[in-house]
DNA sequence: TTTCGCTCGGGAAGGTTTCCCAACATTTCG
DNA sequence: CGAAATGTTGGGAAACCTTCCCGAGCGAAA
């Protein structure tokens, strides 16, 4: 372990206890000579400009513009900037999402504080690190297919109608009705479109929905 | 501010960070004696059992039996469990589904350090304590719309447990691991699930949920 | 015109859901 | 108290659905 010149980090939460507990786990490291909390995309965005940290630990959900929207606006502004993502999803499609918005590391809230440190470690030497329980999930997906616009643009025309119609909440059987197709084809294309997607469920097809404004929410 | 003889708390949480952090908190007062830490429902009950700790503070999603059906096996053995709920939701429904297993408190993770303090003393003087947002939320939807009572109420506990974890996105084989139960009794009550909310497919489940506020929508 | 990607669906294997049932625990109530 | 109702857990069997692999048609680029 070489003892790299002191590191500054913006540790970015909006959980005050989590950053708390950063603070405790990095207060004991000699190499960190400072330590800046935000708790919302704004001002992490503000604070990276004008304190410019050597590394950024970030949540994903965060209240706001969002985690991975964040992130993209800092590496726009820095493309070398050294972010790692602490995040309580271990989807792959999250990690997905998030390297591909310009992370540099992922690892769950779940994982240890070792794990934690090793983490930080990497990414402050311009290193990647994937969580390994993690990086083997996506991997595995990686080699079906390499992608991750948005949702519009990784499916073809007749695919988003299926996904539409599936995220509704329709059945295999009355998306078929529906589209006048067979249930066996529908059945084929929600399975393409999980693929696609990096989901395995299909109410994770609905979350995804949600998430993107594609279906309104109530609330 | 009256100090009380030095307390012992229970502090439940599956994600080493947050206890870190709340250690750090706890630490700096002079009244808490002990921290005992558990990071998932069969520990924290022996621990409860054993230790016979002051004060609870816990997640609500924790691996093994869940958050609620921990709270509700504590205060069956010990009416006079005081029980601090620190959770991310902020929810209503979840508020309802704490206090109405046993706890005497509910506050969410994004709240302050001084605000967590504050619920930690009322609720160790045997005082309730809802953070005031959500105190809020809790009573304009109790004269809005009974419809979430009307959704949720017709589920047992362990049905809503299951229904959620469903609705979330979680396949049948995760939540019947995370239950610790075995897939096939999942399916059964899914089955059961959507037969007495009256859906026939996942999706209509999420869907559901979104509606009546218990997943929040995101971005 | 050859190649490519999209659309559509068959087949087989394997997994999941449904519905019915049983055991046991707990609660309720006369 | 003891009977009845309700809740929790899972087995069994049949029906059903998903996955993965394949091929055929079709229209658009190259």
């Amino acid at each position: 372990m070489k003892s790299s010149p002191s590191l500054s980090i913006l540790l970015v939460d909006d959980h005050a206890v989590v950053r708390m507990g950063y603070g405790m786990l990095l207060g004991q490291m000699d190499t960190i000579a400072k330590i800046i909390e935000a708790e919302n995309s704004e001002s992490a965005y503000r604070l990276y400009v004008t304190e410019q940290p050597d590394l950024v630990i970030m949540d994903l959900s965060l209240p706001g513009a969002g985690g991975l929207a964040t992130i993209r606006k800092i590496v726009k502004r820095d493309a070398d900037a050294r972010i790692l993502v602490f995040s309580v999803h271990d989807e792959p499609i999250y990690i997905k999402r998030a390297m591909d918005s310009g992370a540099k590391g992922y690892i769950t809230k779940s994982c240890s504080p070792e794990r934690l440190l090793e983490a930080l470690q990497k990414v402050s030497e311009n290193d990647t690190y994937i969580q390994p329980e993690l990086a083997q999930k996506l991997l595995i997906q990686q080699f079906n297919h390499h992608q991750t616009e948005s949702i519009t643009d990784q499916l073809t025309a007749r695919e988003f109608e299926v996904f539409l119609l599936v995220a509704q909440g329709n059945s295999t059987q009355a998306t078929g009705k529906h589209l006048h197709l067979s249930a066996k084809t529908i059945a084929n294309y929600v399975s393409l479109i999980k693929n696609k997607l990096g989901v395995t469920t299909d109410v994770e097809l609905a979350h995804l929905a949600y998430n993107c404004g594609i279906l309104p929410s109530s609330n």
